[in-house]
Parts: C-alpha cells; structure tokens; sequence
DNA sequence: TATCAAAACCCAATCGATTGCAATTTTTGT
DNA sequence: ACAAAAATTGCAATCGATTGGGTTTTGATA
C-alpha cells in the first residue's frame, strides 16, 4: 500500500494533464469529442494517482445514484424467519446480477409494521429503484405505490391483476409439477403445507389442484395444513395432525424449510418416507439434497429471476415499457431424473 | 398518494418560510442556533410538501455517505456456501443494528478471486466503513488493509495478533462447552468436523482439546475431518467413515449444516442418534431445533455480535480508539438445558 | 495565403445541501 | 433609555463532478 496522501479530484488530475476539468470529466467517461491521445493521457494520470470518483458528487449531478435497493419484507408473525436460505440466495442472485451492471445493493429489512418506509431509499436519492421480495401480506400496499411504481420490481406470484411489475418462478406450473409426479407414484392423499395468504403459496396450491383435475380426481379438501408460523409449527401440527388418526401418503410443502420440519415430525411418528409419506418441498435449498432421505422439491431458478428483476428494473428505470415475467422452475426428483416444466407469460 | 408535482427542495423550503436556506439547513438538523419556533415553522412546511432531503447533495458536501458496507467473502470453493442461513442471519443483525444508527447496509458478495475490491466502496465515498464477515482465507490480506484499516471492521476468529478489529463469538468457549459436554455425557471418541483453516474453526476446536485436557485426556488425534467442500462432502465422507470401521461415539460439527449433513450420513448407516453417536452442531440456525433428533448446538449471538460490530465501526470511524471484542456464546442443549459460557476480551 | 468547417477544448453554471463569518435583531445590564 | 452582550438569521463559499454553449486549433480547400 503506497502512502497515498489523500484522494485526488478531477480539478487536480486536470492540473496535472494540464487540461480543464470538464475535459477530464469528459475523457475518463470516453466522450468522443475528446482527441484519443488526450483521453489515454489524462487516463494515465487517473490511474498513476490512484484516481476514483466521488460518487455523490456524480449522483449529484446526474440525479442518479447507480445503486438499487432490495427490500425483503419479512412478516415477524409469519415463521418465513429470516433463517430461510431462500432470502439469502436471492440477495445473492440480486447482488451479483446488480454488481455486473455497476450497481450497488442495498439491502432494507423493514422491522415491525412500518409503512413502506423503503421509498425513502428511492426519495433521498439513495436508490434509483427498488426489488421488493415477496408480497408476504403486502400486496394492496404494493398496489398502491403510486408515483413509485415505475421504479419498482417485485417478486412474488401473481394475483389477479397487480398494478406493480411482477417477476416470478411458475409457482403453478410447479404445483402441478409436484402433483403430476405424487399422482404418479400412486399417490392420492396429499397433504398441503403452507400459509395460503401468500400468493406464491396460493398458485402452488391451485397447481396442486389442477394436478388432480387432470387425472379425474378431486384434492380431499381436509388436507391442507394452512401455517402462519414456520417451521416449528409445522412440525407440531404434522405431529397432531398424526396423532389425531389423519391419514395422508404425501406431504407437499411450500418450502423446503417446512417440508424439513414436516418430515421429522413424519419420522418421528414412526412413519418411513417415502414409503408410508411422500415428501416433496419447494425452493430447492442447498440442505434438502443433504436430509435422509434426500428432499424432491422444485427448483426456482433464483439466479435467473434475480437476473431478470435487475434487468426489468433498469429498463424500467430507462423508460422502457416492460410487463411482467415467469421464469421456468424445475421439479428436482432425487435420486431419480430432473423433468423441466413451464415457462409462460403472465 | 397525492399528486405530488416534484421533490421540493431546499432552496423551496426556504422561499415558502421567508427564511435562508442555511436557516433551513440548520432547523431541519436541529441546530441550538435556530429559534424555536422558527424550527418548527420549517419543520411543519417540510413535513406538508413531503420534503425529503437529498443525501448526495449531503454526501457530498459532508464527505460522508451514512452507509455501511458488508462483504461477505464466500470462497467458492468452499462448501460453506451461499446458503448457510448463517449469513443472512448476520446480514440481518448488521442491517437492523445499522439502521437503528440511521446508516443504510451496501451489500457485497465478490465473486471469484477479485482483490478486495470493496475498497471501491470506501474510495468512492458510497460506504463510511466496511463489514467484512468471516476470514474465509483472507486474513493475511485482511492484515494488510493499510489506509482503509480504520474504517472497518471484521467478524471472525482471533489469530496470533491481527492488525484489524475483530469481533467474534467466543469460539474456543463455545468449542470447550460442547466438549465438557459430551464428556460429561460418557463420550471419549468424538469426532471434529470443519475446516481448520478458519480461524474461527480452529479455535472451536482448540476449545475442544482443552476440554480434554481438563478431564486428563487427549483427543484422539485420527478424529479430525478437515472439510473443504462443506454439506455434501460432510455427509460423503462421514458415510466413508463409518464404512471404513472409524469408530465414534459422537460428533462435533464446526457448523449445523455441516451437522446436519453428518447427521443423515449417520442415521442413513443405521446407527441412532444420539444413542450410538451424540451429535452437536453449532451456529443454532433455525433448523437445528426442527430436526429429529434435534440438534445440541452453540449459539453465537449473531444478533449481539451485529451490533456490536456497527457501534465499534461508527466509533471507529468517529476517531475513537477501539479494541476487538468477543461475543459470548451459549450452549444450546436441546430438549434439557441451556449453559451460559465464558466472555472476555481477545 | 486566406477562408471556413470540423475537431478539440475551455468557461461557467449547476446539482442540493452545509457552515464559517458577518449582519441583524433581541435581550440584558445599568 | 442606551450601549454591550447574546441570540438569530443571512451571505456566500464549498463539496466534486457534469454539460450546454462558446472559443480556439487544426487542417483542408480554393
């Protein structure tokens, strides 16, 4: 680490190629009206003193801070804890597509109720736009975002008819996925896991039963489990649920992270799986591939889908008029074969 | 959401009190100089045209940008991967403790090899200060962060002396409890699994020596599973084990991932848990209590230790001197008690 | 060599807030 | 009631970069 006194500005780098400023602002953005050599010049200079803008000097002025936001609006009542890898993997998947575009992520866990307070990253300047995951109890909110919207992506299943840009994985196209793949086994009493208010949670449930309807049958209506708690409580009334006489040769869960609590709670009843119970959860996270037995579940290609919300919000961000997306999930069997589904518009 | 026309600003406020905008200026920031009700004239115009002030204007002009970086160093090689709730969870406590302090969280998860380039985020004035969570083979480089050593923060384990300031749980305590744990429970042969290049795992384990040492005995030194690619090659490799005859009667897992992994491979071999091999995590992620059996592990305090690392960073970057810090761990044992260890300073 | 367009560069205003210092008003002391 | 001290508020420079428009260079043409 050289001593490096302090941080030069352009006005110095301009002294020093002994140009003016505005030329050095125009050469190190390559504005062609500057002659080459000059550019490369004064771009010797940059990097021989350790040049970097100032960014809020730029946000400044261009009235844009090359940052997005991404706000995961966890329900502190709901069990969907922040302890789901599912979030993380999105950050990530967000944070990675963001940073090959040269934008920063900042992340937002709202606490509590707080109104959307994450329009202030976007009012103070501090974000260009916003990705928001998860409708988790939101969506009226969502809907009226007003002066906002276009500027805002999120992820989520689709409702009827959002006012917002939705991305998502086919959350019914992965339902009927899972379903088809039970029915198949022979399956026909398929517990349903999952808190029906979320939309995403609500598609797969109707996948489910369509699923059903395709091969003449109808989903016995007493098994679907609805949670509000997460993993813990799943893994309670799986356990009641046993002991109370219910009878089910399939659980399908909304996440991986309830299909795990289910299935201990399956085991520890004395049931085997898959053999008395079926288990099949959704999200694909890196754990269910390491549970005994190994966790069919449907994968939601979240690096895609971080892909495409940052691509969605800078064209939006751009102007450009873009509608909604699904992206594909596939249903990972293991052990056994990968079957692709689905790919749609919405 | 009413019309709103435009962001007013500054300048606006001004011409709507009849007062400067260094009055303004001063009122909004609360400064003594401003008369009372002066402040609060401004405030109630400020508050009816939804006035939000521009944080680049701000940045810029007090060279500072409020907000806080994370990095998060995953070494891709190693299997502790995206996916461990882990990180979110630490994300989380630093975003929630940052903004309590009013400070926004940049997030950075550099992929590949990339120098620390999150220098960038100091240099170009986005981040006041940095995060940097888990050594994961960068310490040496870590000890030579120069000129930017005062504006960050680490979270890991103590080597020898490192030049930066760490804050971490108390590894070799958490590491000790779980041994004199499981030697309290009869177990002689417990096997150690995690990666020692970490420090933070290689304190744990030296706890566990310790613990030995305590009771007269020595840990058998073939009882080691140094571990690179993290879940599945845990769950691999302790199948192997048991294949090639290596006898346990308990197991010590630097992570409940990695546990968990090891975990199945175990019961999948038809031994009993805890019965024939006790098994102890630690990190006390979510899952680790909806697990059969559920799982004895350490938790580290993530929550704490977030907060403590955004007070030492914004102390440090106020001027203040500031030491590292240990976080106190507790012993989570499952289904009997809990056991509050050691704190201290490194 | 004079003329003119194109190329390259410089000037100066601007983005929105902060802050030292000067100016003004109010309060206090006598 | 008047000067001095204290409390408020205004002025203007400043943070570091961008950009429209004007000026100087370059070089080609006649």
């Amino acid at each position: 680490m050289l001593p490096k006194q302090k941080k030069p500005t352009m006005p110095e780098l301009a002294k020093l190629a002994g140009v003016d400023v505005s030329t050095v602002s125009r050469a190190l953005n390559d504005s062609p009206v500057v002659k080459t050599e000059t550019k490369e010049r004064i771009r010797k200079i940059a990097e021989e003193t350790g040049y970097v803008m100032n960014v809020s000097a730029r946000n400044l002025r261009k009235q844009s801070s090359e940052a997005i936001g991404i706000v995961i609006p966890l329900r502190p009542e709901s069990g969907q804890g922040i302890s789901d890898p599912f979030f993380l993997e999105m950050v990530g998947a967000v944070s990675s597509a963001a940073s090959k575009r040269g934008y920063d992520l900042i992340v937002h866990l709202p606490e509590g109720e707080q109104t959307i307070a994450e329009k202030r990253l976007l009012q103070t300047g501090r974000a260009d736009g916003l990705i928001v995951i998860g409708q988790a109890g939101l969506s009226e909110r969502l809907n009226r975002l007003g002066d906002i919207i276009n500027k805002v992506v999120v992820w989520g299943g689709s409702e009827k008819n959002e006012s917002y840009t939705l991305v998502g994985s086919d959350n019914k196209a992965g339902g009927y996925a899972v379903g088809a793949h039970l029915l198949s086994l022979g399956k026909r009493r398929i517990l349903f896991i999952g808190s029906l208010a979320l939309p995403e949670v609500k598609l797969r449930y109707n996948g489910l039963l369509e699923a059903y309807n395709t091969v003449n049958l109808t989903h016995p209506s007493d098994l679907v489990l609805e949670l509000d708690f997460g993993g813990q409580e799943a893994h309670d009334r799986v356990a009641r649920l046993i002991e109370d006489g219910c009878k089910f040769d399939a659980i399908f869960a909304s996440s991986d992270v309830l299909a795990i609590a289910a299935l201990h709670a399956v085991q520890a009843k004395g049931l085997s799986v898959p053999g008395d119970v079926a288990m099949v959860g959704y999200d694909n996270i890196g754990q269910s591939g390491m549970i005994m037995p190994p966790l069919t579940t449907v994968d939601q290609n979240i690096k895609l889908g971080g892909e495409i919300m940052v691509n969605l919000l800078l064209r939006k961000l751009a102007g450009e008029e873009v509608s909604s997306q699904l992206t594909p999930t596939s249903l990972v069997v293991r052990e056994t074969t990968v079957a692709r589904v689905g790919r749609a518009r919405i």
